[in-house]
DNA sequence: GCTGAAAACTTGGGACA
DNA sequence: TGTCCCAAGTTTTCAGC
């Protein structure tokens, strides 16, 4: 399950974060090694689990969904039972984007992503009626400062 | 700058997002078409910024990144000098995935990736060392629930 | 706006230092 | 482990429908 990871694969990892569709021989190049090589520790780390899903980002806006909300939950059913039932309908509502199990006072985090802030009470209306929760605030995004993936491999 | 979508390029999106290491044939083949039109919808479809950057999901875990948090920001200072250097500040902090302005009594919304606890307490020391903020609380995700970029785009 | 095919490039793997 | 090289497959372009 552990794998060690030295900085070549560390270099490849950044590179494919940065842009996965480069051929090998740029990305060799890239991180100063050649195809056959670098092609073996890429098929290492995907079987390792550490790269995962190779994906494309789109623009949601273009797209029709203008709304994202952040959602932070307070319950004060702690039961397994619960708990489970509440985690299938995140799993299986395709507009909770994420969703986290938080440390401290509020219970959970949404993030939520709609056409617009009728399909957010729609949601919301659904999520209340499968699940009993305490107290919900709902945050309403303005604007979209940042939004990456990436994590920092460089350091 | 607005694209007209129809159902073939909403499906060719899907697959996309789904995995963007497939062969233009069987996206073809999945979205009922053959690869010369597929590939002029995908290319006018990057041209207009719909597809963005191709990229890999990457276990942060397994990267040695073990902490998530959210961080809920309320600030007094709302000139648009402040506003500039914050989001600055924000841009070029690679921990910071995630950065939302909001509506309402909370300012800013940001989801921050790091190590541990200490390079969470380092990173929240040069932030407010760099901007005023009034009010600043951290939630501690403690489980990851769900995680995923992908937009529901079949209904 | 599609089909089919040709040209250029890329991948994945084998032989060998 | 890395370098070189090849066959098979894939992408991209283009003429004709």
């Amino acid at each position: 399950m552990t794998v060690r990871i030295d900085e070549t694969d560390r270099k490849i990892l950044a590179e494919l974060q940065r842009d996965a569709g480069q051929s090998l021989e740029e990305i060799a190049t890239a991180v100063g090694s050649s195809k056959t090589p670098v092609w073996n520790r890429i098929r290492k780390l995907r079987e390792a689990g550490v790269i995962g899903q190779q994906t494309v980002i789109l623009d949601a806006e273009a797209l029709g969904f203008e709304a994202t909300f952040f959602v932070l939950i307070r319950t004060s059913a702690h039961e397994a039972d619960w708990q489970r039932q509440f985690l299938k309908a995140l799993q299986e509502r395709p507009e909770v984007q994420e969703a986290h199990r938080l440390a401290g006072d509020i219970d959970y985090i949404l993030k939520v992503r709609v056409r617009n802030a009728r399909a957010y009470d729609a949601f919301y209306q659904a999520l209340i009626s499968e699940v009993r929760v305490h107290n919900v605030t709902a945050l309403l995004s303005m604007e979209e400062i940042k939004s990456t993936t990436m994590l920092p491999l460089d350091g």
